[in-house]
DNA sequence: TGCTTATTTAACGAATTGGTTGTATAGTAG
DNA sequence: CTACTATACAACCAATTCGTTAAATAAGCA
């Protein structure tokens, strides 16, 4: 993304916007062993069939899902699996940070022993 | 990220949030070649030293930079580099999405020339 | 000490967003 | 055709957020 343009990164902002709500990471990670209805992953991710329309039809939006139509229901599917390597990336960060930060607390502890 | 629960899917999407912007995007892409102050990253990013100041405190938070005191200037530099993946994935995401929307317009122009 | 520069912080306003509620649409069954 | 179900959409409210402005803090220097 090196030389990327104001227009071109508010564009990249707008995908990792459509990531950054923990109800869209939740259905994400519902969609992980396939396909389901709106009503099911409102019921799996403890919200309303609106609410979750809603955020569906913006994952959508960025790519990340896809939708199919089956009777009166609407079935949706991850579209890009690229989608849960970002999730790893952002868990792996986190897991640093943990492990860096416990490193720095055994530390302290350690200093305040020897005081 | 697979069995996490709400509380950590919270802090999940608190980390993409951090990337969810526009201007902090610019701000790690003008990070890319080392550390730098904040009022050059402010003439760089085009922005306010107070508003600079603001998104760098809370990339901070994430841990995705790190700051360090140089008299009176303050400079900041990437802590994580694994930050870059995490955008080139997105890129290539949007690059996909891209390619896809205009495999989908030859094909339309195709059936019009049929037609 | 006082002056200047660099950064941070607080307070404010405009704009965006997540969730709810009510309504509209579309497909199915009787 | 009517009734029912599943989904989508519009309007609304509360809460958050980006940027600005002004004031506070901190470091270097005359």
């Amino acid at each position: 993304m090196e030389g990327l343009d104001r227009a071109a990164l508010e564009q990249v902002s707008e995908y990792f916007k459509s990531l950054a709500e923990p109800t869209r990471l939740c259905l994400i990670n519902a969609l992980r062993d396939g396909e389901m209805s709106v009503s099911d992953l409102a019921e799996a991710v403890e919200s309303t069939p609106a609410n979750v329309s809603k955020h569906l039809s913006l994952l959508a939006s960025t790519g990340f899902v896809e939708r199919r139509t089956q009777g009166t229901s609407v079935l949706y599917r991850i579209a890009d699996s690229d989608i849960y390597a970002l999730c790893d990336l952002v868990c792996g960060h986190i897991a640093k940070r943990i492990a860096a930060k416990s490193n720095v607390q055994a530390m302290i502890r350690r200093v305040a022993k020897r005081a």
